[in-house]
DNA sequence: GCCCAGGGGGCTC
DNA sequence: GAGCCCCATGGG
């Protein structure tokens, strides 16, 4: 299973090269991104992003302090603006009460108890959580989201609605901890569900993983 | 006009 | 624990 689950790496990392995640700027960055990725493509991220950036409230302390309506026009082209204004200030006021926000105080736990704490707070969730601890704390936690679900479902791995924490469980039982190579992984699986595993139509004819797919048999 | 994108919470049974 | 609904933009 081991050679398995690494063969797949090295065939997406060969199609693919590195991708270079998590595109940011700093690891606060990545925790606002990893919120407002949330069920939203990236690009509507980037421009959320850049408009926090040009207000200059890109910072622990601008998001606690900006009124709510006004972070949310400035998020909005990440659709469900004002849930997501409110999960960036929880985090943000989380940070203020408890590390002075000081992020890094935080990212200094061992990684099942940041686990916990991140998913105490109302708004990460499982994929969240893990995408802040594997891209910003930059610890070892294997990131599991919908295309993972898809392309290991495809590939014989997995049922169509097998749950986060088993998948999670598969990928971390049978690869060794190692953050570069998860950090790669889960970007190379996200370009692979992009580019050629999608929803509809997949384009099984130019997938580099056609030949070792179950759902490819015509 | 439709579908879906780098989810999560809340509610019911 | 499963099954539903809500949230509410932008690109193909």
């Amino acid at each position: 299973m081991k050679k398995e689950l690494l063969h797949i790496y090295d065939r997406l990392y060969r199609y693919f090269g590195p991708q270079h995640w998590w595109p940011a700027e700093s690891e606060f960055e990545v925790v606002v991104g990893a919120i407002l990725t949330q069920s939203v493509s990236w690009k509507n991220v980037e421009t959320a992003i850049q408009n926090l950036k040009k207000e200059g409230i890109l910072t622990i302390q601008g998001i606690a302090d900006v009124d709510k309506g006004r972070l949310a026009e400035l998020i909005k082209s990440t659709l469900y603006y004002n849930q997501k204004a409110e999960k960036l200030k929880r985090f943000c006021n989380h940070l203020k009460e408890n590390y002075g926000c000081n992020i890094f105080k935080l990212f200094n736990k061992e990684m099942y108890d940041l686990r916990a704490e991140l998913l105490s707070i109302k708004g990460i969730g499982k994929e969240t959580a893990d995408s802040i601890i594997l891209y910003a704390a930059k610890k070892p936690i294997f990131v599991v989201d919908a295309y993972t679900r898809r392309i290991f479902h495809r590939l014989g791995y997995f049922r169509e609605d097998e749950d986060y924490q088993s998948m999670q469980d598969f990928f971390m039982g049978n690869l060794p901890p190692d953050v570069d190579m998860f950090n790669e992984y889960h970007a190379l699986i996200v370009a692979e569900g992009k580019d050629f595993c999608t929803s509809r139509k997949p384009k099984c004819n130019a997938c580099p993983l056609s030949d070792i797919c179950k759902y490819w048999r015509k």
